[in-house]
RNA sequence: GCCCCCGUAGCUUAGCCUGGUUAUAGCGCCCGGCUGAUAACCGGGAGGUCCCGGGUUCAAAUCCCGGCGGGGGCACCA
């Protein structure tokens, strides 16, 4: 037989939850709970892996993983065999600026130098590490993941499952190599895409007006507007716009003539103080079109001797918003000017290396890295005479997201898979997913669709997953290797291949089908958004083994922040697209992201930056839980000590609700398993059916936000009940039941009813508080039942029983709430403490419902309000508490009867004031004679108050008036007194803290009438204080016991002594 | 420039989809009360241009349009 079993009575929340991780650990409670479940429905939860670049991490990303948690734990609940594995992102460009950076290292020969191999070696620790003390930090927010095999996306499994997917986009024919303009880093010395281009600088730079001398005319320019002057040697054109009107004018200083747009001459002038200028014809921008220039740095650079250049035309790349209207166009150092140079068949220079110095191709300014030859390049211009103008401008410039050096355009070959052609693929997917919110599919996912660039998937870096492409030497051919047995069955020489990153895997030679020439693989890594984009089916260990992938896929949940919309949502779907046509998950939950308590991004180098541990360190991991969860899941979370603090107030009331109930029970050896609740129902006090629908509805509420992933409105909606309707309410009602001595059915209904409530509290909290309900669940609930398994999370997530649901009756608790509440008001104002009865009640209403609430709840009423009388009237009767007043208005009928108005007011004050008020309410008017005058009051010369009757107090509310009588005779008086008595005794056995079943003496010396008045409830204090002896003394002297206190009440001194009885 | 989210009391926030009585609650402040689970709680008070302006409507915090402010994303930056 069990009893329910004793909780402490202190709230310490750090104990508990170390306390349960060590149960769990030395359990091995999450890999049993996985056995259990094992056969189950699936549903396959794939974690966003966060990148390890940091051991600790960021608050955000604890956020994100408790959510995470959440998820899988009422999954598990509901009978779910849950896929859970997490995973990290290991490979890519942070991990290796982070080896870099450690190093010393400066640029990529300091790598070469230091040999590849142990470069490789050194991000994989990294990497390795920073995971391994993460999954700590997860661990320790109680997050139930399979920690034990993460999936990394480092192992030669994972890159043969890159490499897999590759050689699909390659048979499907979207695998492209070829001349692409793009950012590029000139530290990094790797191209970038361009959603890795996210980081601008303000920089300055110079802004500066250069003339190109037209092919055949003395004196004659084309004037352009750069601010990238180190772009000038690789400029082969001029752009125009075709439609705008252009002039030749005529500079008035110099004698040169100048063509530029007409709608950029104005500004030109003042720009570049030209002075007096003459237009000399105006014509459209065609006409140009054909135009020769001569470039002006021919001298200098080599490669431009052998250029024609000339004017072209394009209408999307010329703005008049700035410049001259003649674009400078050099397309190897521009995503427009290359287009254009397509459309054209222009020439594409780039004699920039991939340092960012300038090549020998580029003559006087080879080795010059390129900003710093931006002044070697205007001096140049300047001494030749072709510098109309120089300036400085300060702008918006793209910098490395890892290393903060600005980027520059460069024209390189790189791999890309053309997904622009599977755009409406995407789209069509995306529409088929359920978002939350569904603004996050409908409007920002798909609007990002829209945009669709090729993907360029070559990186000039080292730690990555290696392109499993192989091109000829000699005839240019290329093969793409789906597989490491394909690899080495091609291979011209069998080499031991333990690892599959650079550099063992460049020494790999294929020989070539097409024309037997050695063919050798691309030096290029991996776009690192492929990694976590197939992750879906890498993390499987597919396509080397199908199994799990074929029972699992697609994914049913995933969540990330705002940020992943570009980022891992998108990239998932690309892959799943191109490899199995299809989105690759079912629902998406879009979560905010963390900032610091002004609204910032939280940095580390903002100073703003909260650790997860300092926050444990304050309060305790489940605070920090629940705060996170009570943020609407899709908005961003501002963090807050003060939530945090709230948190954990709320967490303390929890604990207190079960110490109260395990006191109680335990102390009367309350065996759950002896009664069903269903046969006490018809027995059950009004209250207790009012918490049981609470709790039912609360489920209801909860599981269905559960289900639409709206996890803050599950807990708000826990929080509520718990602290509002259970904590302040139910409990409050209950209390004397449950210290009732005797066994009485009144207090074993309470005790049932308690135990359903407060079960089901706590499997319904499992999933956001793991730790605090399981703490709970095995010193009180496991004790008590005998199937009890070895965990909380082993049982079911409740349903609601929507038998137990009565709407009614909660709604007419609310009635009853708002009754005490008004009557606390009008204690208040009578100055009559709750401790003090009174005798009556009476509600004034027409509603039939707050008639029933009153009938079904009376006894409530009774108690809360401390009334010896519950009564319902009409709301017509409530004109028998009401007295008129009514008062002369001074300012109205001293103009009309001057003199006469002392006497109309003295008049007035000796009538029955209801008859005046009924008389002007009935005629609008009064009539009466003063010194033989006849006197007419209209009702604006009088005001009309309604007051309560003497020894009554009235407040309404919308549906009731609420009449309090606030008569307090001898009676009342007595058991007033008596009370506070009691009131003091119970405080003195807490502080001499006697068991709650100790019995006591009490001895008591007062004024002489007061205590005669209280005698009469000697067996009252004594029963409530459970005091086998009630003495009153006529001394203070006599007063004795374990603990003798001086006391004031009412204005009076007491003295009462306690003695504990053996 | 385009797109998305947010804007309600000193602070934090509910309600907005689906218009309707006196706009929600917490924190903080002041006054009072209750208490053998409680470092808890209850009542009262002070505190509001529901960002602004138009429109629709009998009726707008809520729906529509246009602004403003904050945050984010995208594009561009010759």
């Amino acid at each position: 037989m069990g009893t329910v079993g004793l909780i402490p009575k202190v709230f310490e929340p750090k104990k508990f939850e170390e306390e349960v991780l060590k149960f769990w650990d030395e359990n091995r409670i999450y890999e049993k709970l996985r056995e259990r479940l094992r056969g189950r429905p699936k549903f396959y939860f794939l974690d966003g892996p966060p990148y390890p670049s940091s051991d600790v991490p960021h608050i955000g990303t604890c956020w994100n993983k408790i959510l995470k948690d959440v998820v899988v734990r009422y999954r598990r609940m509901r009978g779910y065999y849950v896929h859970d594995v997490p995973g990290y992102d290991c490979h890519g460009l942070p991990i290796e600026v982070a080896v870099e950076k450690k190093l010393g290292f400066k640029s990529k020969k300091d790598i070469e130098e230091l040999g590849v191999d142990k470069f490789i070696e050194e991000c994989r620790k990294l990497a390795l590490a920073n995971a391994a003390s993460m999954t700590k930090y997860f661990k320790d927010l109680g997050v139930s993941l399979n920690w034990d095999r993460p999936y990394l996306t480092l192992t030669n499994e994972y890159i043969e499952a890159a490499w897999w997917f590759i050689k699909k986009a390659h048979e499907r024919g979207l695998l492209k190599r070829g001349l692409k303009v793009l950012h590029w880093c000139p530290r990094c010395e790797t191209v970038l895409a361009d959603y890795e281009v996210t980081e601008y600088r303000e920089l300055e730079d110079p802004s500066i007006y250069v003339k190109f001398p037209v092919k055949g005319r003395e004196r004659e320019y084309i004037v352009i507007w750069t601010t990238t002057p180190w772009t000038l040697p690789a400029n082969v054109a001029v752009m125009v716009h075709p439609d705008h009107t252009y002039v030749r004018v005529k500079v008035k200083k110099t004698g040169e003539v100048l063509i530029l747009a007409k709608p950029r001459l104005e500004h030109v002038i003042k720009e570049c103080n030209l002075g007096e200028v003459e237009v000399l014809e105006e014509f459209p921008g065609e006409a140009l079109q054909g135009l020769e220039y001569e470039h002006p740095l021919a001298d200098e650079v080599p490669i431009q001797r052998q250029i024609r250049h000339v004017v072209v035309t394009s209408r999307e790349f010329v703005t008049m918003e700035e410049g001259t209207g003649c674009v400078h166009t050099a397309p190897g150092h521009g995503e427009e000017d290359f287009e254009v140079a397509k459309r054209y068949g222009l020439p594409v220079l780039c004699p920039v290396d991939s340092r960012g110095r300038f090549t020998s191709e580029a003559g006087k300014y080879a080795n010059l890295y390129v900003r710093e030859a931006n002044s070697v390049i205007i001096s140049d211009l300047e001494r030749k005479g072709y510098l109309l103008h120089v300036g400085k401008i300060v702008h918006r410039y793209p910098v490395c997201w890892r290393c903060k050096t600005p980027l520059i355009y460069r024209a390189t070959e790189q791999w890309f898979i053309e997904i622009t052609k599977l755009k409406d693929r995407f789209l069509e997917e995306a529409a088929k997913v359920n978002w939350i919110p569904a603004w996050a599919g409908s409007a920002r996912f798909r609007n990002w669709l829209m945009n669709l660039r090729d993907w360029v998937i070559s990186r000039q870096r080292y730690w990555g997953i290696p392109l499993p492409i192989w091109v000829c030497t000699k005839c240019g051919h290329y093969v793409v290797i789906g597989s490491r047995e394909e690899l080495l069955e091609r291979a011209i020489e069998k080499v031991e291949l333990p690892d599959l990153h650079k550099p063992w895997i460049d020494r790999v030679v294929l020989r070539c089908e097409k024309c037997g020439g050695e063919m050798r693989r691309v030096p290029d890594v991996a776009d690192v958004w492929l990694d976590s984009g197939i992750a879906f089916f890498a993390s499987l260990g597919y396509p080397r083994n199908s199994e799990l992938f074929n029972k699992l896929y697609p994914v049913d949940f995933i969540t990330e922040g705002h940020d992943q919309i570009a980022g891992w949502f998108f990239s998932l779907l690309r892959a799943s697209v191109i490899a199995f046509d299809q989105a690759p998950y079912r629902t998406v939950l879009m979560h905010g992201f963390t900032l610091d308590e002004q609204g910032r991004e939280m940095h580390k180098s903002l100073g703003n930056y909260v650790a997860p541990n300092e926050v444990i360190e304050k309060y305790c991991r489940e605070a920090l839980r629940l705060f996170v969860l009570s943020n609407t899941v899709w908005e961003d979370l501002r963090f807050s000590w003060k939530k945090v603090e709230e948190a954990y107030s709320d967490l303390n009331i929890l604990w207190n609700v079960y110490y109260f109930a395990s006191t109680y029970m335990n102390l009367d050896k309350f065996d759950p398993e002896k009664y069903r609740l269903e046969d006490y129902l018809h027995v059950l006090e009004p209250e207790d059916r009012w918490i049981i629908s609470r709790v039912n509805s609360v489920n209801k509420v909860v599981v269905n936000a559960l289900e639409s992933y709206h996890i803050h409105e599950a807990v708000r909606a826990l929080r509520r009940f718990t602290v509002e309707d259970l904590s302040h309410w139910y409990i409050m009602l209950i209390r004397r039941r449950v210290w009732i001595e005797e066994e009485r059915l009144e207090k074993l209904t309470a005790y049932i009813t308690l135990f359903y409530v407060l079960e089901k509290l706590l499997r319904l909290l499992a999933p956001f508080l793991p730790m605090i309900t399981e703490a709970i669940y095995q010193r009180m609930f496991r004790p008590a039942l005998k199937e009890a398994p070895e965990s909380i999370h082993y049982l079911e997530y409740p349903l609601p029983d929507e038998k137990l649901i009565d709407e009614r009756c909660e709604r007419l608790m609310d009635v009853v709430k708002e009754i005490v509440e008004k009557v606390s008001a009008l204690r208040m104002k009578a100055g009559v403490k709750r401790r003090w009865p009174l005798r009556e009640l009476v509600i004034a209403t027409d509603s039939q419902e707050v008639r029933e609430a009153i009938d079904m709840y009376r006894k409530i009423l009774l108690t809360q309000c401390n009334v010896k009388k519950v009564e319902v009237v009409p709301s017509s009767e409530v004109r028998k508490f009401i007295r008129y007043v009514i008062e002369p208005v001074f300012s109205k009928i001293g103009p009309v009867y001057r003199g006469l108005t002392k006497k109309i007011v003295e008049y007035l004050s000796k009538q029955r004031p209801e008859d005046i008020a009924a008389a002007l309410l009935e005629k609008g008017c009064i009539e009466f004679e003063i010194e033989g005058q006849v006197v007419r009051l209209s009702r604006d010369m009088i005001n009309i108050r309604e007051e309560p009757q003497t020894d009554y107090l009235i407040t309404e509310t919308r549906n009731f008036k609420v009449i309090l009588s606030t008569t307090l005779t001898k009676e009342e008086i007595a058991e007033g007194l008596a009370r506070d008595v009691v009131r003091r005794i119970q405080y003195m056995r807490k502080v001499l803290d006697l068991p709650l079943d100790a019995t006591i003496e009490v001895v008591v010396y007062g004024p002489e009438s007061e205590i005669e008045l209280i005698k009469q409830y000697t067996h009252f204090i004594a029963s409530e204080t459970r005091a086998r002896k009630v003495k009153f003394v006529g001394s203070r002297d006599e007063v004795t016991g374990d603990l003798v206190t001086e006391w004031e009440i009412d204005g009076s001194k007491y003295v009462i002594g306690v003695k504990r009885i053996q």
